[in-house]
DNA sequence: TAATACTTGACTAAATTACTAGGTTTTATA
DNA sequence: TATAAAACCTAGTAATTTAGTCAAGTATTA
């Protein structure tokens, strides 16, 4: 029998859903299709076969973050809001209010010790780790390899190695 | 006003919350203080302020894979169920079904265009890197630095760089 | 001036998480 | 041999989060 209830910790480490899978997704359909104009809601929505309503709630914040910038009336729609070299995987993430929050004690607070603190500093550094990953790798490095694609072979998606790209993106 | 409804895909790219670290945790704490004998449930709940009966579905987990082996009775607990050395905390997180898994569409089906398999990319290879990350770690590299910590300074949590765990881990 | 597009806020169903509750074995020890 | 301490098992369930929907706007311009 338990003689107490314990407080509900929940605080995932990291997270990471189809939120920010779109969000990164819609950035890159505006930076692929938006060079003759902006590119609406509707037409990422089809192409990327995602609910336009829910589309544009993610959409709206990486507009309010600054990613992205709107023109409204008929022919209207978003485009880039800075250079997409500039534009890390990661920005695109957070924005939309995901990715990683490192532990659930918020720096020190919970742990009470040595080995609790072993732990903690083993989700921190993973945090670190996902972060700095996503960090390398930008919006542009995401287009440079789409372009590659095209001109290249058409057969079939085959492996990328995406670790390439964060290095040459680093030096 | 929309036309259909959307099928939901939920499948997150990656999970890892408390049921994860709480398993984690559990290892750590039998490794540690498992000298002398079986641990108890009710010991590591106690010393990781977890709720028992939640602890013992994960625990009970760990035993079926294997990472654990348990003796019955009064005086019964667990033990570990293979050498530190070779268990990794991918997986440990692995045998409670969390950790990373892969993609929505599972290796090639759902891909319908060039840049969707890239984002498609992205996210397989950020799962590649953090399970290679959690690969490196074992659980004798996170007992280790806990002897390490008692030793040494015990004024407060300090950073830990995990990366050079992993480093001497490797060579 | 009407169509198009962005804006907002509230609402909701489904899924998942983090538990709880209540039992049954097994077995050391008194 | 009774007792109690432990593992083991199977349901449930409340809270939270996700992935949407819905409705009613406001602004812009062909």
């Amino acid at each position: 029998m338990e003689q107490f209830s314990h407080v509900r910790l929940s605080l995932p480490a990291m997270k990471l859903t189809s939120k920010g899978r779109y969000a990164v997704t819609a950035m890159l359909d505006i930076a692929l299709h938006g060079q003759s104009g902006p590119v609406s809601v509707q037409d990422i929505a089809e192409r990327q076969m995602i609910s336009s309503a829910y589309l544009e709630q993610i959409v709206g914040r990486l507009k309010r973050i600054g990613l992205l910038c709107s023109v409204r009336g008929p022919g209207g729609g978003y485009t880039l809001g800075t250079d997409p070299a500039q534009v890390s995987i990661s920005s695109i993430i957070a924005a939309v209010g995901e990715g990683v929050d490192a532990t659930r004690c918020g720096g020190k607070a919970d742990c009470q010790e040595g080995h609790m603190c072993l732990t903690h500093n083993l989700w921190t550094d993973l945090s670190a780790q996902i972060d700095g990953f996503l960090q390398r790798i930008t919006l542009s490095g995401l287009m440079a390899r789409e372009a590659q694609l095209r001109g290249g072979a058409t057969d079939g998606p085959e492996q990328l190695d995406m670790r390439r790209i964060a290095a040459t993106e680093l030096s």
